[in-house]
RNA sequence: GCCCCGGUGGCGAAAUGGUAUACGCAUCGGACUUAAAAUCCGCCGCCUGUAUUGGCAUGUGGGUUCGAUUCCCACCCGGGGCACCA
């Protein structure tokens, strides 16, 4: 390569500074120059097992261990970068650089994540179309990254809204249509459950060898489009949603829960939402349910995140019993869903969900003595209901909140029979039992449950306890009568036994039997009975799917003149967004509860009515006018780093297996997927768990091998920045207030008038906001790498603070100097050996170096680099011995000066591929050790022995010391604990 | 309310049962310089003391251990998640 003579050479403004001294000037050159080499080069490529995709050298993978790592993609939003943003690329970064020095084929790639509302919004604010923004906002984004010298294979980039890239979503979309989830099919990994072609299940439909739910008596042949289209839409893993769903009439869209707060409000904008009968798209993510808790312990994630998972799932085992209600038009059925069957001899009351069918079938009047206090003043129960279920509706999410703990409800005037007791117990509706959780309807057992013992209490209602707490536990039950319920489930059972009789059928007692024991056992008695059975329940709902806006994916769907779906076949996607004028979401007041979604796309009637041949020659058909969620582009990405611009499939299998396929290196496992994901834990649940479920239906389908797309998972902290607000609470620029001291104290100031220092997040608006671009100028991207992986333990949040900077760029420019001399620009080394104590060090840092880069634990392996460059500093002439190794070690977090170091070296070939150092054990041990003397645990002498000194002879020079000798005055110790070479710890009479 | 994570110098932090405070920042002192910057060297937890030394320190209180920042129990403070899920 011919070198630039300028580069390296100091250009700034001070006079007598050294004309090679490694300042920002310089640092950018450098870094300018490298960059550019390294793009030429190609010397990031990863290369494929087969196909274009090669690498610099022109090779294909050729049996190299694949080792697959990417960040969580950005959304290239308009405000640009701030230093917060790029501490998980830099941390990726530096393990995919060091993965490649260890000689592994790296695939380390970014894409853009670039549909969604703000892009929307930004593009409505500017008048411009989002595509032309969008694009702007990754060029810009593109450029920022780039000046990092972040190490992607840039052949591999791609955004969401591509078309190549629109066309395999939508493609996913149509298989997930084309499925049902068949609960008896029998895996290829073992499990039963799996994602099924539709076709096999019509077909089941037509041969007789399934019955048609709601067609008993008819054949499939016999139904007309419209009710097979109705039949098959009920299993399909994609469907149209007849339940309520989310309006957020202020966003002028329908949402997923996942998107909306505990509050009922919009988790974007914060505006309310409505549950409404909207026909909306939805996926039958809880067909799944199971499988997402099950196989989070074979992935390789923070515990925390696993928890977050399963506790949105919420899966629980119970039991559903079927409770006889006597009704006016007849008897009618119940069915309660419990996590305690054996608290069934404590129910005294049962409870339904205001919204519950059972309503219906209240009885006119009232029944003789009844407390005016569960009549609610009502003059009959069907007014009560009714009544009641209409002040449930107007509550907002955010009242039932503020309310939680104090109880409402209302007695209908049935009563429900108990099927073990035969006991009489009356049916109450209230608002804290859910319609859409279990079967909406409880057996309440005021004696092991908080709520139901609060209703309990305030109806006046019988408390019985049936469990008592174990005897070594320390409690009594009696402590709990009269005053609260005894929640627990460990405990013993007591009170819980009938004789057989004709009503009840079997005898049964579980008394004296441990909690487990005794749900079994019932479980097992109501199945034998017919009056129950053990389920499992969910907390997780089906993911609503479409969304009311412009800046989306379409729905690959038509809809003929009937209003049936139609899929629009394979080869004719991608079905484009439509240029369009105004493509501003419709809105509405945010209160307007009544106001219907309207979807941009529904008002270019050009693109709406097509004319298409779906196989019965050209018709004319209506486009569904929703958009896909922002989610869809992020739920398969990762897979399509493997080659972008594949037109035949969305991932190659071959690819795919070396790349994500389970066990494809020694540290994937049977999960497979990708090997190192970073992300903010702020995608816990939505992200995270959308695409797991993508991912396994298209496991179950056969398209690829791995069972779960992210094996192993690491959340990175977040950078947090110190604000000022002035005495009337306003943020002043963060940049400009100064510290001081008075009284002892740290001050602030702003324009000589005192300032409050806050500490949280970096933001536009808290006017603390520091870029990359800032620190390139006054650094260079090296020391901003540096000092962002020198910060702290990576997955911990920490403070910002500019003035610590300088400390990482004084470090290379320490390195700088011990191989270039700043004057002359000459380098200088001393080829001859190590001396003893340098190679000691040497091999002791390499050892630890690696352990550190293993752990992702760069901020430790910096520091031990800068004690080895302090060595180097101490000699009159550096080693090349000893600094080649550490700038190996270094150039995955400081690239660029690395590389300019080993080009001055001589180094002709980039060290993007140089191998790792490797260690000599030889040279691990030391001479002599500190030996530490302890007297009741107190440092009280040291000594200098060999590594190799006999416990024997430790002691005995321990006891020798003069120190020691005093502190003993003359007695023999009681105990002597040596641990030769390092501990003599002695325990005095 | 329930669950999870954390609390170490003036500051960012290190040490996961064995010399607490590595590394960096700031402050202070010295060398170089006419001077300053830069650079190099040094001090740097608190109390006592010229120093040797001694005592006290890892949120607080207890426990286990020859020995605890590390393990156990209780509490205080900070951050995060969930929140009537039967």
């Amino acid at each position: 390569m011919n070198a630039n003579e300028n580069r390296g050479q100091n250009r700034s403004q001070e006079p007598d500074q050294p004309r090679y001294r490694y300042d920002a000037q310089m640092a950018q050159t450098i870094e300018e120059h490298w960059q550019k080499e390294w793009d030429q080069e190609g010397a990031f490529w990863a290369a494929n097992v087969a196909g274009d995709l090669k690498d610099s050298k022109g090779r294909n993978a050729e049996g190299r261990s694949p080792y697959f790592v990417i960040d969580m993609f950005p959304y290239p939003s308009g405000k640009g970068l701030h230093v917060g943003h790029p501490l998980g690329y830099i941390a990726t970064d530096v393990v995919s650089r060091y993965h490649r020095m260890k000689g592994e084929n790296v695939l380390h790639a970014m894409g853009y994540d670039a549909f969604g509302l703000p892009a929307e919004q930004y593009a409505v604010q500017t008048g411009q179309h989002p595509r032309v923004t969008t694009e702007q906002n990754i060029a810009n984004m593109r450029w920022q990254l780039h000046r990092l010298g972040l190490s992607f294979d840039d052949r591999r980039s791609f955004a969401t809204i591509d078309s190549d890239y629109v066309r395999w979503t939508q493609w996913i979309f149509s298989r997930i249509y084309e499925s049902w989830y068949d609960t008896e099919y029998r895996r290829r990994d073992g499990g039963v459950g799996s994602a099924r072609p539709i076709s096999e299940l019509e077909e089941s439909f037509r041969s007789g060898s399934r019955a048609i739910p709601g067609y008993p008596d008819r054949t499939w042949d016999d139904l007309d489009q419209a009710e097979r289209s109705d039949v098959l839409n009920d299993y399909r893993l994609a469907y149209i949603s007849k339940s309520p769903v989310n309006w957020c009439p202020g966003l002028g869209t329908v949402l997923a829960n996942e998107e909306v707060t505990a509050e009922g409000r919009s988790e974007r904008g914060n505006y309310p939402v409505y549950q409404r009968e909207l026909k909306q798209w939805s996926m039958r993510i809880t067909a799944y349910g199971h499988r997402l808790v099950e196989d989070l312990d074979i992935l390789d994630w923070p515990e925390k995140v696993k928890l977050m998972q399963r506790n949105w799932i919420g899966e629980s085992h119970g039991a559903s019993v079927l409770f006889k209600v006597p009704a006016k038009d007849g008897e009618r059925t119940m069915e309660v869903y419990t996590t305690r069957p054996d608290t069934l001899f404590g129910a005294t009351f049962a409870v339904v969900s205001p919204e519950h069918d059972l309503l219906r079938h209240v009885p006119d009047q009232w029944p003789e003595g009844v407390p005016e206090d569960w009549k609610g003043g009502y003059p009959d129960p069907s007014a009560a209901v009714r009544a009641y279920r209409l002040a449930a509706e107007a509550k907002t999410a955010r009242d039932r909140v503020d309310e939680a703990g104090e109880k409402t409800g209302l007695f209908t005037g049935l009563y429900a029979v108990n099927p073990i007791t035969g006991a009489r117990l009356p049916v109450f509706t209230a608002d804290y039992v859910l319609m859409d959780y279990g079967t909406g309807a409880i057996m309440a057992v005021p004696g092991g449950d908080q709520r139901d013992y609060d209703f309990a209490t305030k109806y006046g209602l019988p408390v019985i306890y049936t469990v008592k707490p174990l005897p070594d536990s320390g409690q009594d039950l009696a402590d709990f009568e009269g005053k609260a319920p005894f929640v627990s489930h460990d405990g013993i059972v007591i009170n819980s036994s009938i004789e057989a009789t004709e009503e009840a059928g079997d005898a049964l007692s579980l008394d004296g039997l441990r909690v487990d024991q005794a749900m079994e056992r019932v479980t097992s008695w109501l199945e034998s009975a017919g009056v129950g059975r053990g389920t499992v329940s969910y907390r997780l709902r089906d993911w609503l799917f479409s969304r009311q806006r412009y800046w989306g994916e379409p729905f690959p769907i038509v809809y003929d003149d009937q209003g049936l779906p139609h899929l629009i076949p394979d080869d004719q996607l991608p079905v484009a967004l439509p240029d369009v004028p105004d493509y501003s979401p419709k809105t509405f007041d945010p209160e307007d509860s009544e106001s219907n979604p309207e979807a941009p796309l529904s008002r270019n009637q050009d693109w709406v009515d097509v004319t298409l041949d779906l196989g019965d020659g050209p018709k004319v058909y209506h486009r569904d006018t929703n958009t896909m969620p922002n989610w869809a582009g992020s739920c398969w990405y990762y897979m399509r780093y493997i080659d972008p611009h594949d037109t035949k499939h969305m991932v190659e299998p071959r690819e795919f297996d070396y790349w994500l396929g389970p066990n494809h290196n020694a540290t994937a496992g049977e999960s497979g997927g990708v090997d190192l994901y970073v992300g903010g834990v702020e995608h816990a649940v939505l992200h995270l768990l959308y695409a797991r479920f993508w991912h396994k239906v298209l496991y179950d389908l056969g398209f690829v091998s791995s069972k779960e797309p992210f094996h192993r998972l690491f959340n990175q902290g977040m950078i947090q920045a110190y604000a000022y607000t002035d005495k009337r609470g306003q943020y002043v620029p963060a940049a400009e207030v100064e510290e001081s001291e008075e009284g002892g104290k740290t001050i602030y100031t702003w324009q000589g008038e005192r300032v409050n220092r806050e500490f949280g997040k970096m933001g536009k608006s808290l006017k603390n906001i520091i870029t990359p671009d800032d620190m390139y100028r006054t650094y260079g991207a090296d020391t901003f790498r540096l000092y962002e992986m020198s910060m702290g333990p990576l997955d911990e949040s920490r403070p910002w603070n500019t003035r610590n900077v300088v400390g990482g760029m004084r470090f290379l420019q320490r390195l700088w100097r011990n191989v270039v001399d700043e004057s002359t620009g000459q380098v200088v080394v001393d080829e001859g050996e190590l001396d003893e104590k340098t190679l000691k060090l040497l091999n002791q840092t390499i050892h630890d170096v690696t352990a550190e880069m293993e752990g992702m634990r760069p901020n430790t392996a910096i520091s031990k680099l800068i004690v080895l460059n302090n060595r180097l500093t101490s000699l009159k002439v550096t080693p090349r011995a000893a600094v080649e190794p550490l700038i190996l070690m270094l150039s995955p977090i400081a690239p660029h000066i690395c590389e300019e170091l080993w080009n001055k070296l001589g180094h002709q070939e980039s060290m993007a591929h140089a191998d790792w150092p490797t260690w000599d054990e030889r040279y691990l041990g030391q001479d002599t050790v500190t030996a530490v003397v302890q007297v009741k645990g107190k440092v009280r002498g040291k000594l200098e022995v060999g590594p190799d000194i006999s416990a024997e002879e430790l002691q005995a020079k321990a006891l020798a010391l003069p120190a020691i000798q005093e502190r003993l005055g003359g007695k023999e110790p009681r105990k002597v604990i040596v641990k030769a070479p390092k501990i003599v710890s002695i325990v005095p009479a």
